[in-house]
DNA sequence: ATTGCCGGGTT
DNA sequence: AACCCGGCAAT
């Protein structure tokens, strides 16, 4: 009893008459104990590996994240000032993801199923891995992952792009300086016109059959490129670089290019798959780090240090900008999940105990001033033969 | 402190 | 075998 008192608070208290629900009572109690103490130590753990992956991570996703800034017309900063300001541009971009233009990529359901329709769909990207997670932070396939970090990378002047398919990025994003022509993105086709208007009445005639709901459409299915640059580029780079630069309203301007369709394109999807994801995420914090490590990630020590970092940093910047608004729940929900976890032992420990308390004896049932009428084992100091457990 | 009951003693 | 109880673990 003074266990129980102790524990579960006098709400909780049974008489001594009542005990036999006493156990039961106890278990709960006890659970639900553990469960705040899982909570609080799983918050706190969280917290604090967040803590200290959060300042290396700025610095690498300073650029993705000030990106995020200025789509919602907030003045650059220093990676060290940012900090919440950067939880409240992802959260004002997780809202604005509804907005019409961001939207209407989805709405493109009737057409043919190119790259950039998963793309630019949004959810279907994140989710087309499966599970949630692994898809989205774990790039399915190198080029998109080389992608990814190098979105982050081509944005951010501090850091040099890498050779290769990066290269060809970089002078795309580059190319916004240099803008001549617009490139169709339409699956085998590569029509290339040095107008942009131009390119939107061929995309909408000839791609979208013209359609008056297309109105805004063609601008998914341009790029801008610059006139040099005509050698056709591999699918994922292109599919990839030329939605995210045409879902914004001014597909020339690279700020919003990047930034705005990473909110919507997550968004859609983000509040029930990043839910997840963050489970699993820190579910899996034991995973190995290095084995979705890319290549191309800059040789610094504080990106070998913490699991996120290693993300490529789209990927992060997708999980922050939808899921800083959705943190709290999710960390409410991870600690919820890892006391499931670490409870089987009690619970398994309580089983082991669970008799006890669990069927009425007669010596609960009858008082010990009632004790002629206990069972002859009760009577004898022995296992209760009348209500056995 | 109370309870359940094992182990052992006594008759 | 019937009965009783010390003592312990669990609560």
């Amino acid at each position: 009893m003074a266990a129980v008192k102790s524990q579960a608070g006098p709400g909780a208290m049974q008489s001594a008459t009542g005990r036999k629900n006493y156990g039961l009572v106890r278990h709960c109690v006890q659970e639900k104990a553990d469960a705040q103490k899982h909570r609080q130590n799983s918050v706190l753990r969280s917290s604090v590996g967040f803590g200290e992956a959060w300042p290396a991570k700025l610095e690498q996703t300073n650029t993705v994240l000030s990106l995020q800034s200025s789509s919602v017309h907030l003045p650059y900063r220093s990676p060290e000032s940012v900090e919440m300001d950067e939880i409240m541009a992802a959260m004002v971009l997780t809202s604005l993801s509804c907005s019409p233009v961001i939207q209407s990529p989805t709405q493109r359901d009737p057409l043919p199923h190119g790259p950039l329709d998963m793309e630019c769909g949004g959810g279907e990207l994140s989710d087309s891995g499966s599970s949630g997670y692994w898809s989205w932070e774990h790039a399915p396939s190198p080029s998109v992952t080389e992608t990814d970090s190098s979105m982050g990378q081509l944005g951010d002047e501090g850091l040099h792009p890498e050779p290769g398919a990066r290269d060809e990025l970089e002078s795309r994003w580059c190319k916004v300086s240099s803008r001549g022509a617009y490139r169709c993105l339409w699956p085998s086709c590569r029509k290339v016109l040095t107008s942009r208007v131009g390119m939107k009445r061929h995309i909408r005639i000839l791609h979208l059959g013209g359609a008056e709901q297309s109105h805004r459409e063609e601008d998914f299915y341009y790029t801008e490129v610059s006139s040099e640059e005509e050698e056709p580029t591999s699918p994922s780079l292109s599919f990839i670089s030329g939605p995210w630069s045409s879902c914004s309203s001014t597909p020339s301007q690279p700020t919003s290019r990047e930034a705005l369709p990473s909110s919507s394109a997550f968004s859609q999807s983000a509040p029930s798959s990043v839910w997840q994801i963050h489970t699993e995420h820190l579910y899996q914090a034991c995973a190995p780090i290095e084995m979705t490590k890319s290549p191309d990630s800059p040789p610094s020590c504080e990106w070998t240090s913490a699991r996120l970092q290693l993300r490529p940093q789209i990927s992060m910047s997708r999980s922050r900008s939808v899921s800083v608004g959705e943190q709290w729940p999710q960390r409410n929900n991870v600690p919820t999940r890892s006391h499931t976890i670490s409870a089987s032992p009690s619970r398994g420990h309580c089983a082991i105990r669970k008799g006890r308390g669990e069927a009425k004896k007669c010596r609960k049932v009858y008082g010990v001033e009632r004790r002629d009428q206990w069972c002859t084992a009760c009577r004898w100091k022995k296992a209760c033969q009348r209500f056995p457990d």
